[in-house]
DNA sequence: AAATGTTACAACCGCGGGGAA
DNA sequence: GTTCCCCGCGGTTGTAACATT
């Protein structure tokens, strides 16, 4: 077998993405679906590896994302997550369906990690108690007090999104049913997180419509046509449409203004063209789990945290947010 | 207004796991 | 059972945008 040309060969683009190789790649998996990237960069002619190609589908052209800033809801989730899950973004990504795992990543280095060391120090690593000189017994009965407390912060977190009673909280069990569903339990979520639990996109949750795929795609585009149309592009060439920026603090697509009818148009049919591919999935993950899991997670067990925390809590420090 | 420092984010790199041959 | 390929993940880097001096 002859390895294919990989990233390190000569002739393969590097570098902030272009519009046109946006739409190259856009119009492609509306043709094929998204998959068989080794493919894609011989099948669009180009030249970039297909690395690179999946990247940017999965991290910026994908339908169903959310950009902008982030709720304080989600930043707490982010943070509670962390400190349940550790670094596993794309466990956490799961969990906050129209966010990419890089999204957070970036979020979590750039604001919460600052925000948390200058906020509470130590205390407020979690993760880090790592029990230099304590017993064995000690240790994991530190280690189950933090898993309790996190799994109560994040309940707590969870809570104000509805003030939902155990049945009820329509978002976050979406979110976090289909990631559940396609962990099976270890938490890695291999081929879905960013993929397939992202869109199952919460129409019925939280706050409005942020994401919808057509919505998405057609923006971006649309800013592509707008500058285009202005004359080239002062927006930075990896941000296609200034979708971020026409979003900021808000992501209703409705205070968007819409310029390129054409291009936008095209787009909503790509979008709904590639919401067959992408949503078949999140559905069938969704109705395997019923996502109940986390919620008898979070909410049966909350007795037996509070034995647990009676218990230990004494002699562990507790973890305080400073948010 | 220019220089410098800081922040935010897109993209790259390397590694490991899973599946097919 | 082994090898190879593809894909996804997490860490890191590069750079544009913004803030401060």
């Amino acid at each position: 077998m002859v390895r294919p040309p990989c990233c390190d060969k000569e002739g393969v683009k590097k570098g902030p993405w272009t519009p046109e190789e946006d739409l190259v790649l856009v119009s492609y998996i509306q043709d094929h679906g998204p998959g068989n990237w080794r493919a894609v960069p011989t099948r669009t002619g180009l030249m970039r590896c297909s690395k690179s190609c999946r990247l940017r589908w999965t991290n910026y052209l994908r339908p169903g994302i959310k950009r902008g800033n982030f709720t304080d809801q989600e930043e707490k989730l982010i943070v509670h997550l962390q400190a349940l899950l550790g670094n596993r973004w794309a466990a956490i990504a799961s969990y906050l369906p129209e966010r990419t795992d890089n999204d957070i990543k970036n979020y979590w280095n750039t604001h919460l990690k600052r925000k948390l060391q200058s906020g509470g120090d130590g205390a407020a690593k979690p993760t880090a108690h790592r029990p230099a000189s304590s017993s064995k017994g000690q240790w994991e009965r530190r280690l189950q007090t933090d898993i309790n407390m996190a799994r109560r912060a994040l309940r707590e977190a969870l809570t104000p999104l509805g003030d939902l009673k155990p049945q009820q909280h329509d978002a976050v069990d979406d979110a976090v049913g289909a990631s559940i569903g396609g962990s099976g339990g270890g938490g890695d979520s291999p081929a879905s997180s960013s993929s397939g639990a992202s869109l199952c996109s919460p129409s019925a949750a939280a706050p409005g419509p942020y994401v919808l795929t057509t919505e998405n795609i057609s923006r971006m585009l649309d800013g592509w046509a707008g500058r285009k149309g202005r004359g080239g592009g002062s927006a930075g060439p990896g941000t296609p449409g200034g979708a971020e920026s026409a979003s900021t603090g808000s992501s209703d697509a409705s205070e968007v203004s819409y310029g390129g009818a054409a291009v936008a148009s095209a787009a909503q049919a790509t979008a709904g063209a590639l919401s067959e591919y992408e949503t078949k999935p999140a559905v069938a993950a969704q109705q395997q789990m019923p996502l109940s899991a986390i919620e008898s997670w979070l909410f049966d067990d909350d007795s037996h945290f509070h034995q647990v925390q009676s218990a230990s809590l004494l002699d562990v420090a507790p973890m305080d947010y400073p948010f």
